[in-house]
DNA sequence: GTTAGTGTTCTAGTTATATAGTACACTAAT
DNA sequence: ATTAGTGTACTATATAACTAGAACACTAAC
């Protein structure tokens, strides 16, 4: 059970992550209910406040929905869920483009080390 | 001058960030003296305590040296630099990956992705 | 209308970060 | 020897972020 968190970013925030992605991979489905905030807070052993700041910001983001004295539900919308999927990924891929460049790498090199990467990941 | 920081990471990170990649992309040479302590707080508008970390943590990783009473220096050591170019570089790959997949974007997409992403940067 | 389950809010405490101020240690030049 | 310039170390303080704990508010089911 409960993934451990790292120390330097906030648990509400790698929590917020975790939960987005699960959604945006299909994972948990349009409409489904979120586990309860003190569900979710034993399970990932965190205080259940945490978890309340982590389901406000879903809530904030639109990529959830929450309901007072039923719960909290992944948006009904996959139109939002799609254009999140293409922010977020346009969002990664720029940042990690930046960080690239800023180290010195050109648009080749990137692409070739992408390459080589996900080769050496397919073959183990 | 002196770029402004984020708030959520610490801002002798993000400094040493910052010399790190200039040093990686060559900006600042092997053997270049770093501006003083003293100096550099007063460019980045920090106090000199928190430069004092940042070159700490240069000075640690191996990638600049610290002497008294002369200043901080970049290695003189390529072979240093140039594997830690590419620990970086497939860290910092890796962790896209990672995240990429993540959202449930497949090998194929991501590569797409990529190449779309610095096409469409080359145009404009 | 009572109850169980849910989200929400509030207050306080802890911790990390940044800053401030001062003092020390060493080096090179004069 | 003195001086100016450098890195280093220490203590204390302020502030913001995060977390903890408890109480409140609403909903659905019985």
């Amino acid at each position: 059970m409960s993934q451990e968190f790292e120390s330097n970013t906030p648990i509400y925030m790698q929590l917020a992550d975790r939960i987005n992605r699960r959604i945006l991979r299909g994972e948990l489905q349009p409409g489904e209910k979120l586990p309860s905030v003190r569900e979710t807070s034993v399970q990932s052993n965190v205080n259940p406040n945490t978890v309340q700041r982590t389901y406000q910001i879903l809530e904030q983001s639109g990529i959830a929905e929450s309901r007072r004295g039923q719960g909290t539900f992944v948006t009904e919308d996959p139109a939002i869920l799609q254009s999140m999927r293409e922010r977020l990924k346009r969002e990664e891929i720029a940042s990690f483009v930046r960080v690239m460049k800023d180290m010195g790498y050109e648009a080749q090199e990137i692409q070739h080390g992408i390459q080589e990467f996900l080769e050496e990941e397919n073959e183990s």
